[in-house]
DNA sequence: ATATTCTGACAATCTTGATTATCAGATAGT
DNA sequence: ACTATCTGATAATCAAGATTGTCAGAATAT
């Protein structure tokens, strides 16, 4: 059940306790930010226009987030289960690496507004944000090449599979994906073992 | 006659005319913006800060320069200068790519100032900006991979040849360059000639 | 010595957007 | 119908930083 596929509920009242309806906002709010960030980028991502989105008022933005890198961080990590998920059903047995290559771009190709939050946008200094980049790339890392450990030829291997998804997004998903896991499956054998600093 | 190496002459006056005073002020601030850029980030770079280390005011920013944008844009413009100036000193003509490798990883040691205006902070949506980091990037492409014209695959190459070099960076260049070039070049022969999309 | 131009410091203005506060009308529970 | 709570809209406040403007004192040329 994809945070992404809520649609608005028609307004209720203490119905749904003050809590309920709390959440429920708060769910809006995450869900609009994800919106307004692939549609307008890190620089349209302001509150007014997150909350316009959502259909609210700086109030409940408020109400449910202490500052707006809170819920910038909140919207991160959401796509990033997002992403993780999908990218887990192209799961290939035969050959894990190709599998989870595909599983990556078609993850990316399927959700184009989530791809863009999570790629094309610098995600600033905060330190928790930080740390949630740091995080996918450990998980990434982990699919793509399990036995590599080596941290600079780690770095090599996601920057490049990570590029190219730029490259492909920014020309709008020109490429059918099976062209685009052939052009990064080079770099991906080249990192493998063997190939140790 | 490298920008970073000027240093500050001692107040003059009409002996050199307004013109060549207000030339030398305007590099003055070009060089404050490299080094506030290289220790404080983008983040920091404020007109303030660079003025501050260039010893002016604000008002002879505004003198030299519309605006910051156009100061960040010159200021990257000469750190592309210097750095692939010092690159070409290592050309390797028996391992071209391998010389190519290692002198953009030399550059960088020898200029972490640079090397982060470069690398580490993202380049905003200036057009002009974006066009002179496209126009970086075509030229790596070049001297690392002459024969390789898939957008696709010279994307990955430049994205792990620099993403090496962020984490690199960022660890403090712990590593000596011939490890740091071990690491890249596997994912640069990926690229090479044979591996076309 | 003086008029002129340059300089540095500093205050004033503007813009953008975050964050808070106010308020009149709407809704649920009784 | 009445009251307490909730809602949406809008305005007030704050902050950071860019961009301009003012001014008294310093340096220059004559």
């Amino acid at each position: 059940m994809p945070v992404l596929e809520k649609e608005k509920k028609g307004r209720r009242y203490a119905g749904a306790s003050h809590a309920d309806r709390r959440t429920e906002r708060r769910a809006r709010l995450v869900l609009a930010a994800i919106q307004v960030f692939g549609r307008a980028g890190r620089e349209g991502a302001t509150v007014a226009a997150i909350c316009a989105e959502a259909g609210l008022t700086a109030r409940y933005f408020y109400e449910s987030f202490p500052n707006r890198e809170a819920l910038y961080l909140e919207a991160y990590r959401e796509v990033q289960r997002e992403l993780l998920a999908e990218l887990a059903r192209w799961a290939d047995p035969g050959d894990p690496v190709r599998g989870a290559l595909t599983g990556f771009y078609a993850a990316l190709a399927q959700h184009p507004g989530l791809a863009r939050v999570f790629l094309l946008d610098p995600h600033g200094r905060d330190p928790e944000m930080q740390a949630a980049g740091q995080d996918t790339a450990r998980r990434l890392v982990l699919l793509f090449a399990p036995k590599t450990t080596a941290p600079l030829v780690a770095a090599g291997l996601l920057g490049a599979v990570i590029d190219i998804a730029r490259r492909w997004i920014e020309a709008g998903f020109a490429e059918p994906v099976a062209e685009v896991v052939a052009a990064a499956l080079p770099f991906v054998r080249a990192a493998g073992p063997g190939k140790e600093v």
